[in-house]
DNA sequence: CTGTTAGCGCCTTCAC
DNA sequence: GTGAAGGCGCTAACAG
């Protein structure tokens, strides 16, 4: 920058200036500085600046996977929201960890983000601990948390698929499977398996028609062989409620490969409305909870925040619930 | 630092080095720093540290889309690679435009980072030439530019397409067409199409059955309607290439929504080996580039060029080919 | 509108 | 194995 100054015949602190654009600087004066910029390829040095600004200009954003793109959706709308704030969004893939979201919340404070992201409600205690003593804005997205951290963009994924469940009884489904994945690390699939015993319990429908398959994320390969094993287990099922849209395609290959007509001999239901869900043939009925929604909603609170503690306030913790809806389509 | 120093009775300096792993440190004084920290809640500050040891601990990684397996499994792989090295792999999604490419390489070089991996060969010229003054390891990946900035990792978007016909030319088919997106912005699509123009030439069949089809990344959905133009501009056409499974998968949904046999009636054929297109019912003949392979060796490439560096020295131009494979499936 | 001064929080370097 | 001094490249704060 001493070059740069030195090149246009100014001082460093004009070089700064200029470089910002709402420096106070005339015109011609940034004119030339410009060109001393141009001419030395000079690229300002963001990590000096943010020691001595304390401003990072970074929010961390972390979603389970990179490749869903109930997730990537949610990631563009934050970027969308806070395109115009000149804040930068990091990403973080916990691989539906809570172990990697650790490990990553403190890489990432590391940073100094001038606020965080991360998705679910459930976090290990050190994950939490650090989070809330990060003197940063955090929001809780994808879920609806008893305790949250502080903000929250989410909806209760249990009550979604509850609402499912009720769909497909009123369309006269009595006897309802779920295909799910295996471990309770991927907390928004738990939440959608205890929606489902929920309902069922509700209804007073005939329980425990479970199929568990795969680590999260369950694949499509992986609900394909778990429709498997769900008709070979209870032969009688005449509806199946997956954890995602994905599973939710696997099975219905799955079905076309075996000859079992859909939703003829069975109906098939996912979550999600990914693409392959809205392309297939039948398209599959699903529960649509507009990711991108979700994102822009979290970025726009965050990027609220974020000014608020930039003029040495805080913002009063805000809860936003957004809608989810159901998509009935040709698979039920 | 200088308060965990205070309470843990040393100097700052000592806890600096407690913090890293490598740091000549009592274990009965780490021990007592490390209690210190966990009191007090302390996260390194990275960024004071980056402006000190000129270190900053992390690589950039532009990729055109992370709701894309193909990239999002590179990335995975480049993080594989580069998890013993301490290094961090911050990415960034250019939704397939050099425009956005350049404002990102800008956004990173600001912070500084030790290494860039970026998708294609191609970019703007300011984007170069921010790329070959930065004085880091620059990696292109999923191509074979010409004129490679530094290292390259990748393989021949127009040779792997100009095979894939060669070998539905073998199998019997003649008139064969071509589904892509409708710019030039997506250079491997762009390259891809170049290849099928290519062979087609070479082999003497009928040229320009070719249906160009929305922005890239071009959808399932506009894959079906492609084919469904496809089909009425050239009812002759025997198979159809993809310009990537994606759009392949909503071609083959198409052909099962109008009652097109596939193969029988026409045989399709996309790119990439996505999950979709292994699954899907017939399963689709594609082209299989592994992705985290790439990934893994630039990451690996990477961290060799970063060592180098750091030792003062540079590591000599890299380009490492990968292999690309036909998978033929069922629907040739 | 522009310049000067004094750090930001850590790590390099050197001393002991 | 530990500490003291100094500086990384920039910007806040104040002065003019």
């Amino acid at each position: 920058m001493t070059d740069v100054a030195r090149r246009a015949g100014v001082s460093a602190m004009t070089v700064s200036r200029a470089l910002k654009s709402d420096g106070a600087v005339s015109p011609k004066t940034r004119q030339r500085i410009l060109k001393a910029v141009e001419e030395l390829g000079y690229v300002l040095d963001q990590t000096a600046g943010t020691l001595s600004s304390k401003r990072s200009s970074f929010v961390a954003a972390l979603i389970p996977s990179l490749n869903n793109s109930n997730f990537s959706d949610t990631a563009r709308g934050m970027e969308r929201a806070l395109e115009a704030s000149g804040l930068q969004l990091l990403l973080g893939a916990t691989d539906y960890t809570l172990e990697k979201e650790e490990r990553l919340i403190e890489a990432m404070l590391r940073r100094r983000p001038e606020g965080v992201v991360v998705t679910g409600g459930r976090h290990t205690p050190k994950a939490r601990r650090l989070l809330q003593s990060a003197g940063v804005p955090v929001i809780e997205t994808w879920d609806l948390p008893t305790g949250p951290i502080e903000h929250v963009v989410g909806f209760s994924n249990a009550d979604a698929v509850h609402a499912l469940v009720v769909r497909l009884h009123l369309r006269g489904y009595r006897r309802i499977g779920f295909i799910g994945g295996t471990s309770m690390r991927d907390t928004r699939g738990a939440d959608r398996r205890f929606g489902y015993v929920r309902a069922v319990e509700a209804l007073g429908l005939p329980p425990g028609r479970i199929v568990s398959f795969g680590q999260p994320p369950i694949s499509m390969e992986q609900g394909g062989e778990a429709m498997a094993q769900m008709m070979a287990e209870w032969p009688d099922v005449d509806a199946v409620v997956c954890v995602s849209d994905l599973s939710a395609f696997g099975a219905l290959m799955e079905c076309h490969r075996r000859g079992w007509a859909v939703p003829g001999r069975i109906a098939i239901a996912g979550f999600g409305d990914f693409e392959v869900a809205r392309c297939c043939h039948p398209r599959i009925t699903t529960v649509s909870v507009e990711p991108v929604e979700i994102g822009m909603a979290a970025g726009t609170l965050l990027w609220r925040s974020i000014e608020e503690a930039r003029a040495g306030r805080r913002l009063a913790p805000e809860s936003r619930v957004v809608p989810y809806r159901i998509l009935e389509r040709e698979t039920t």
